[in-house]
DNA sequence: GTCTATATTTTGATAGAC
DNA sequence: GTCTATCAAAATATAGAC
């Protein structure tokens, strides 16, 4: 754990991220998060135009931690089911890295409002479609058995956002074991 | 369809689950309600105590169907993998016929207040705990690999849980290929 | 940068006429 | 059973003193 000194507004976009994981965006008042940092709600408005840019910039930041990870692993030169494991550390990584932000990204972007709901959008879409072609690929390059392709992507891509609540509950395990047993669950498959 | 005469409760109810699955039980107001019904706020209360029994009701009425619908298929005579099997098909069933409700069990239950968010985890953790039973069972019959059975327990149960909104973009498919896919995938692995 | 005071809006809910 | 009128509380945000 690097302890850093947090700037106020960093500070406040911090407890902010927390509390809108732990009870909802709405249900989280400005009086909240002001408390938390032990000052009045007025003075947050010193650091922040609104509440709801607290929202905005943590979902950005968030949607651009995959955005990134994406790009690295898509340009790479490995093979297709080589970039399928690495996916499934990336989301491993993420979850135990920015878990409030992996919450509010699956949750609270309904809030979002035009245009940053559009551009938020976009950028799911397009991972979910770099995602996409990788698995087919995968499938091309005969890694892959020939299955119903947008029911895997579903259910792979679901297990990977929804990893974060899990982890919340098992965080005393090893991330490396846990990528090890996700990457063995979801494209080893279970049965005999 | 059954097109069934809704009492203005049921109705409340109904349009209740939809507008609290669109955009959320706190940003949905009572106003929102009543509009979409063509009757005035106040007049709401003649047919519900408040805002927050709507929720209640539809939440322990979601954990209900799957109460029910575990102790159907726990208590029959299958072969445990068939029980998993079986479990598919209620989830699938249960989000092409309760679409809304599913939603609102996965996201709106934190504003459930004691002791409604008691009763409502335990009968969660009660499915969980069978659904485990289950999977364990099948892997001493010899049905299923010795994998890490909380992983692949999460794996299942939240592409599961999430079914409903895939659903949601694919209704026009049908239901029983849908449930065979998701057997496949879910149990069978997708790897060579 | 934080405070107090306050404006403004919205919301859930109640009372009572019809 | 629905309406109008209204209450009370809470929340976001601003203005201006210190």
């Amino acid at each position: 754990m690097i302890s850093k000194d947090l700037s106020r507004k960093e500070s406040i976009q911090r407890i902010g991220s927390n509390l809108f994981r732990k009870h909802g965006y709405t249900t989280t008042s400005m009086q909240d998060i002001a408390s938390e940092i032990g000052i009045k709600p007025a003075s947050l408005y010193n650091h922040i135009k609104s509440k709801h840019e607290i929202l905005v910039h943590l979902l950005m930041q968030g949607a651009n931690l995959f955005v990134d990870g994406m790009q690295e692993i898509k340009s790479s030169s490995l093979r297709s089911i080589e970039k399928l494991e690495r996916l499934i550390g990336l989301h491993v990584h993420l979850s135990v890295e920015h878990t409030d932000l992996m919450a509010l990204m699956m949750v609270e972007w309904r809030h979002l409002e035009n245009p940053e709901r559009e551009q938020y959008a976009a950028l799911r879409e397009n991972y979910e479609a770099n995602f996409r072609n990788i698995l087919v690929q995968a499938m091309q390059e005969g890694d892959i058995r020939e299955i119903d392709t947008e029911i895997a992507l579903f259910s792979i891509l679901t297990t990977l956002q929804r990893f974060y609540s899990w982890y919340d509950k098992h965080s005393d395990l090893n991330s490396l074991d846990l990528e090890k047993h996700l990457i063995q669950c979801l494209l080893g498959g279970i049965r005999v």
